[in-house]
DNA sequence: CGGATTTGACCGAG
DNA sequence: CTCGGTCAAATCCG
């Protein structure tokens, strides 16, 4: 059996592959001139950048290695991930890090930043950074919980109508909300690793999503890889470290 | 100098 | 009136 760490390995050798095979698809398909394969590329680097962080340091974050780009869609800091409700079209995810998302796939704008009388510390509260060009009216808000260590809680409320997302690739961490299809988590992160195709096309999408059944062969099961990266924590609990 | 962030003021809900 | 959310001027920073 492997170990927690050659798990994590394996699995982003083999998200990996994936992302390389639909790579690889994309290319056949000459849709190069529509779709940006960058993402795709970065995923596929990232990921082996993430194995090879388990298995060269098993006891950092991996992102700390990460020779280039924020690695911090990829690393394993998803603690729980909570739909919280729906109300009016709006859904409304909470998750709650010990590192606040710098890069949860969209650019956000911080606008405020408030006292909350019921909290010890300030809640920040981000806009999209494309809300006034694409009339896109997510936001979120980012309030740390706990000090020390520091815990974050971030609230994504709102819908992104804006095509910036998948632009900086998240993969197995992806926090990529689109608030307004009924799909797993898993799927929807499934889908945040293939870029923004999925978001540019709609039918290139499907086609995608078609594809993303072969993909999840190869991909390791979402809850048995996070539960192995934080294994006494359940998805109701807060991730303290 | 332009864009991003900070921070006090303002507003609406309860 | 209190409190959370937003606005917008001031400030910071590359």
């Amino acid at each position: 059996m492997f170990s927690n760490i050659d798990h994590k390995a394996v699995a982003a050798l083999l998200h990996g592959q994936g992302c390389a095979n639909i790579l690889k698809t994309v290319l056949d398909n000459c849709k190069v001139s529509s779709v940006s394969t960058e993402p795709l590329i970065n995923t596929i680097l990232d990921s082996f950048s993430l194995a090879l962080s388990s298995v060269n340091s098993p006891n950092r974050q991996p992102h700390h290695e990460s020779s280039s780009r924020d690695m911090a869609g990829l690393v394993p800091q998803r603690s729980s991930k909570k739909k919280i409700c729906g109300v009016k079209g709006l859904e409304i995810y909470r998750d709650d890090s010990p590192n606040p998302r710098l890069d949860d796939g969209f650019t956000w704008r911080k606008y405020g930043q408030k006292t909350i009388k019921t909290s010890l510390y300030q809640r920040c509260y981000y806009r999209c950074a494309y809300a006034k060009d694409q009339n896109c009216y997510a936001t979120k808000r980012v309030q740390m919980i706990q000090d020390s260590p520091p815990v974050y809680r971030t609230t994504y409320l709102g819908q992104h109508t804006c095509k910036a997302f998948g632009v900086h690739d998240n993969t197995y961490g992806s926090e990529m909300i689109n608030f307004d299809q009924v799909v797993s988590e898993s799927v929807m992160r499934q889908l945040a690793t293939i870029g923004e195709q999925a978001v540019l096309m709609e039918d290139e999408a499907n086609h995608i999503m078609n594809q993303e059944y072969d993909i999840n062969d190869y991909l390791v099961d979402d809850e048995v890889f996070w539960g192995n990266e934080f294994p006494l924590f359940s998805s109701e609990d807060l991730m303290l470290f």
